[in-house]
DNA sequence: ACTTCAAATATTGCATTCACTTTCCCAAAA
DNA sequence: TTTTGGGAAAGTGAATGCAATATTTGAAGT
């Protein structure tokens, strides 16, 4: 191996630090929906063989991100509208339901975090970027996942919020849906504090359900078009520092 | 290729038929949870490399039923009874939500044919098999999947009912449990057709979280210890007949 | 007899090679 | 000019070979 990338110097697997470099040039944007993938490039990038590449290539479109068409390769996942909608839905469902998992099962200490932090968030909506947000912002629905004690809805859930990642790009855009988002979060906060669980659902549906609408009328206005591969727009450097 | 198994005769994708061959023998029990898949016996037995087999235990991790350690190969997946029942609980909530929306979407031709084989499956409570109704129960289940209209949430249900599946067996060996059945299926059918959508949520929430109970009480009867593989104990002959 | 350590064996992971399919390009014909 | 057919180039899918890692076997020591 002639150590392209610094793939993991030793230990186990190489294919797994792959996955994890691709997957995040994925969900970061340094990779947009509809490029194609080659494994000989991939596997100069990486010093390695094409073997592990294509094993890669086969765990990636397991998470969805990349679709899989025999003897044509693969490319990134690109999305309709309809199935972006419907993966907003199930995400949607699957928050839902954590949210109110985590209504009846979040301990004092849980409790406590959540509120500090969320009353702290306010600051963000004020004086902070919208990535600042957008940060925050993950750690509030990762907070409720945790408290929900269901490992597999988690993982359900966090799956599909990395599907949907590479189209999720500046959705706090208008400052207005800053403090909109925030407002949410403050129903859904009380709703967990006073135990509500079945508001605390219909309160996260409709939180995440406001974010479809926004990402898609973002998307809409942006013209993301059948997202044309251009084939002639590598990925030059990597992404790992 | 030498035929050891008739791969699929002609047609595209090779690993996609050993793929389906091998997670149907899991599901079905003829691979049970703990037992080693070694690369070479699959090899031969369907007549390829070892190439093709690697890539598809990579789907197989990926769908959950097998699991892969590092350098030490590949085992039909065993879950502890956490596992067991957190996996349980992700079904009664993905069954809960699909359940919700197809009590919100369902269309008069669909209303219709789930009265009519509810009501016909009363039959099978008192005349049929276990395994009848369990196929039965397996369609009411998917027409409600379908009727939800969410493609992303009834994959990720079916794709969790598959990982449940080779923990399911002699579900209903006890007859009252089946007619118990019949009852939490008829309260789900009268909330569909009234439109309750909340209540046909819990409706099936409980009903599914009763099956785990019941599964669980099962295998622990059945002293299912941490299913330690006899490699040994070799699969012998093909799955398709 | 039991434990410990080491060599032998088996198996996994990756590289390389080969075969086949698709795509691209260009020329020839309509 | 546009369309179509042939062939070259590229890329994917699978087979085989090789190196690295685990597991097993056996022998020696306590």
């Amino acid at each position: 191996m002639k150590d392209g990338e610094t793939v993991t110097p030793r230990k186990g697997t190489v294919v797994d630090s792959i996955v994890q470099n691709l997957a995040d040039d994925i969900v970061r944007g340094q990779l947009m929906p509809g490029t194609k993938l080659d494994a000989q490039t991939m596997a100069e990038r990486f010093g390695v063989s094409r073997t592990p590449i294509r094993e890669t290539f086969g765990h990636l479109a397991a998470m969805g991100l990349v679709t899989h068409r025999p003897n044509r390769g693969v490319v990134v996942a690109t999305l309709s509208p309809e199935s972006l909608s419907d993966l907003y839905e199930a995400m949607a469902e699957l928050e839902a339901s954590l949210a109110r998992l985590a209504a009846l099962r979040m301990n004092s200490h849980q409790r406590e975090t959540l509120e500090r932090l969320h009353n702290e968030s306010i600051h963000l909506v004020r004086d902070g970027t919208s990535d600042e947000y957008d940060q925050f912002n993950q750690t509030f629905h990762t907070l409720i996942f945790e408290a929900a004690r269901s490992a597999q809805l988690q993982q359900l859930a966090e799956t599909t919020r990395t599907r949907l990642a590479p189209f999720r790009r500046a959705q706090f855009r208008l400052n207005n849906r800053l403090s909109k988002s925030w407002e949410e979060h403050d129903a859904i906060v009380r709703a967990i504090l006073t135990g509500d669980a079945d508001g605390v659902a219909r309160l996260m549906r409709a939180h995440v359900q406001t974010v479809s609408a926004m990402s898609a009328e973002f998307i809409a206005e942006h013209q993301q078009r059948p997202v044309a591969a251009s084939s002639a727009d590598p990925v030059s450097q990597g992404a790992d520092g």
